[in-house]
DNA sequence: ATACGTGTATAATCAGAC
DNA sequence: GTCTGATTATACACGTAT
């Protein structure tokens, strides 16, 4: 009620005496078309006190509250006034249920019946009563609409309203327009309950204030019209509008929650955005510089490992130089020792030479020689640094060792079956061998490469050379060299075990005999020089299969052995009769690469 | 600067006519 | 099945009040 005697009393303020249609028209038109006054709180309260007591007044001079309550009926019926005819079906107060502001209406209606000779008996203030809810709307919609109905489009806001005014308006005289009258209804009020009373109403009201009235509802019947559900399109829309702030609100609160260094109050939503976007900017520019950290480091990660391993290289080259300068002393005989290493030496530098050829500019085959030069050796050293040709048996260097032997010999050679056959073959090509052999020194001398080589794989070749004689092989226990050593990509340790010619028959035969290494074994012979080179090949082991062609091997049906071509030893000359056993230092098992 | 009310534009959906 | 109009939902822009 309260909120109805509100709306009214604007209205009425104006023009409370007459209660002239006109004078509210502008009003309350004005007032609802732009901003819903009644909404405002306190002064709508006073205005409702105040409409209570002209009401109460009313019922006075009425003499009868029922008079009042007619009345209040009747002011609607004025905005319905044209519709009246609609009026009558009384269904509209089915409506009230959205009546829940009634109060408002029934303050209203007093003023309007006052003025309005025709008070309508109908009971519609009953109704109006209930609909109050929609107070600020009600009163304005009953008034608006019955302005708009009888009288001409007022203002300019009128004439879009009119024409559904008028819609509705039409209804008066027939039946039908009493279900309009209920969509004038809404269109006037934005509060669906106003609606539903008016049109009750509507046949008693004065047809004089529902014209002025007219022009109000009409702006909120057009928006009524929108949606026919009755449901307050402003209101709705408002409501709507207010969650969508909302929820930009919520959003700006959240951004700002997650940049750093803002202000919670301070900061407006414009400058929110300004400090996210540099945030963001500085997050990427940071991003950026991770990533350039990030590929530094892995360079130099890189760097560092190659580093490392051609440290362990070195190593490993030391290693097999002392090994081998040892093993020269314990020879006993420099001279042979002395050639030997000589040989060796030649073999390397070709090597090397077809190292460089293969791996231009790689670390390996220069740290091949660095080493060499840096030894502290004795003067047998001289395999380190290159030698003119030497005619005796020689250990090979390490050099050839660098993995030039990847390919896996358990695939490529069928090792395995051939230990016998290779065996005749062999001792064909014994002869000659033992022969140079003789001649460097009697027993025959194997030099092993101790880079690789295992010293279960020595004891075995002592073991079968043993016979023949004299030195047999210089057991040199796997140095330092270990599987990590091998690592080093460039000159992967492979074991070269250089043996006698006369002691080839043996050799041929320790593909299979070596019980550690059943990788097949391959025997080479130069047919030039008919030097007889026993290969072990062992690729896996070496890890540097990378580095050069895989030994191919050839099955010599002449001599009847397997001929490996190293890589290494390829085009290179070998004018000393040497047997070249090349062996993994480990089961390949173990040779696993980091 | 922010919140609010309001009007309008647009796309999606539904219902009726053809 | 397609077309058309109406309705609905959503979003944006403007003006105003605080």
């Amino acid at each position: 009620m309260a909120s109805t005697a509100t709306t009214e009393s604007t209205w009425e303020d104006p023009a409370p005496v007459d209660a002239t249609p006109a004078a509210y028209h502008p009003l309350c038109h004005l007032s609802w078309g732009a901003s819903f006054p009644w909404a405002s709180g306190a002064l709508e309260e006073q205005e409702r006190l105040r409409l209570e007591r002209e009401r109460e007044r009313e019922q006075q001079q009425a003499s009868s509250l029922a008079r009042l309550a007619h009345a209040l009926p009747v002011e609607e019926p004025r905005i319905e006034a044209p519709p009246l005819p609609l009026s009558p079906p009384a269904p509209p107060p089915a409506p009230p249920p959205p009546l829940a502001t009634p109060t408002p209406l029934t303050v209203i209606p007093i003023p309007v019946v006052t003025s309005s000779p025709q008070p309508l008996p109908p009971p519609p203030p009953l109704p109006l009563a209930p609909r109050q809810p929609a107070l600020v709307s009600a009163p304005g919609l009953s008034i608006k609409e019955s302005a708009p109905l009888p009288t001409r489009p007022q203002g300019p806001t009128p004439s879009p309203l009119l024409p559904d005014s008028k819609a509705t308006v039409p209804p008066t005289g027939s039946p039908k327009p009493l279900q309009p009258l209920p969509t004038p209804i809404l269109t006037i009020a934005p509060h669906p309950g106003v609606q539903p009373q008016l049109a009750p109403q509507q046949p008693p009201p004065s047809t004089l204030g529902t014209l002025k009235l007219a022009p109000a509802e009409e702006v909120k019947s057009s928006e009524q019209k929108k949606r026919p559900g009755g449901i307050g399109t402003r209101e709705v829309h408002n409501k709507l509008e207010k969650n969508r702030r909302a929820h930009l609100k919520e959003c700006f609160e959240t951004l700002k929650r997650n940049i750093p260094n803002v202000d919670d109050k301070k900061t407006s939503n414009l400058s929110v955005l300004r400090t996210a976007l540099r945030y963001i900017q500085s997050l990427k520019r940071k991003e950026k510089e991770y990533e350039h950290e990030m590929e530094r480091l892995a360079r130099e990660k890189i760097a560092t490992q190659q580093r490392l391993a051609e440290l362990k290289h070195e190593l490993s080259q030391w290693m097999d130089v002392l090994e081998i300068d040892r093993v020269l002393r314990q020879t006993g005989q420099p001279d042979d020792d002395q050639a030997s290493t000589s040989t060796a030496s030649e073999g390397e530098d070709n090597i090397d030479e077809d190292m460089e050829e293969d791996q231009a500019g790689l670390g390996p085959p220069k740290l091949s020689h660095r080493p060499r030069p840096e030894l502290p050796k004795p003067p047998p050293s001289t395999a380190a640094t290159p030698l003119p040709p030497h005619p005796q048996p020689v250990a090979l260097s390490p050099a050839h060792l660098p993995g030039q032997q990847p390919p896996p010999p358990q695939q490529k050679t069928p090792l395995p079956a051939p230990p016998p056959p290779p065996a005749a073959p062999a001792q064909t090509l014994v002869p000659a061998p033992a022969h140079l052999v003789a001649a460097a020194g009697g027993g025959s001398t194997v030099i092993a490469h101790t880079a690789t080589t295992h010293a279960s794989v020595i004891q075995t070749v002592n073991h079968v050379l043993q016979g023949p004689g004299g030195k047999h092989i210089a057991h040199i226990a796997p140095s330092a060299p270990s599987p990590a050593v091998q690592l080093a990509p460039a000159t992967p340790p492979i074991g070269h075990i250089t043996v006698h010619p006369a002691a080839l028959n043996h050799v041929a035969h320790l593909g299979s005999q070596l019980p550690l290494y059943p990788q097949p074994v391959a025997v080479s012979q130069p047919v030039a020089v008919s030097h007889i080179a026993h290969t072990l090949s062992h690729q896996q082991v070496n890890g540097t299969a990378g580095l050069g062609p895989p030994a191919t091997v050839m099955a010599k049906p002449a001599v009847g052995a397997q001929v490996v071509h190293h890589p290494q030893l390829v085009g290179q000359t070998v004018l000393n009769p040497v047997t070249m056993v090349t062996m993994p230092s480990f089961p390949v098992s173990t040779l696993k690469l980091a």
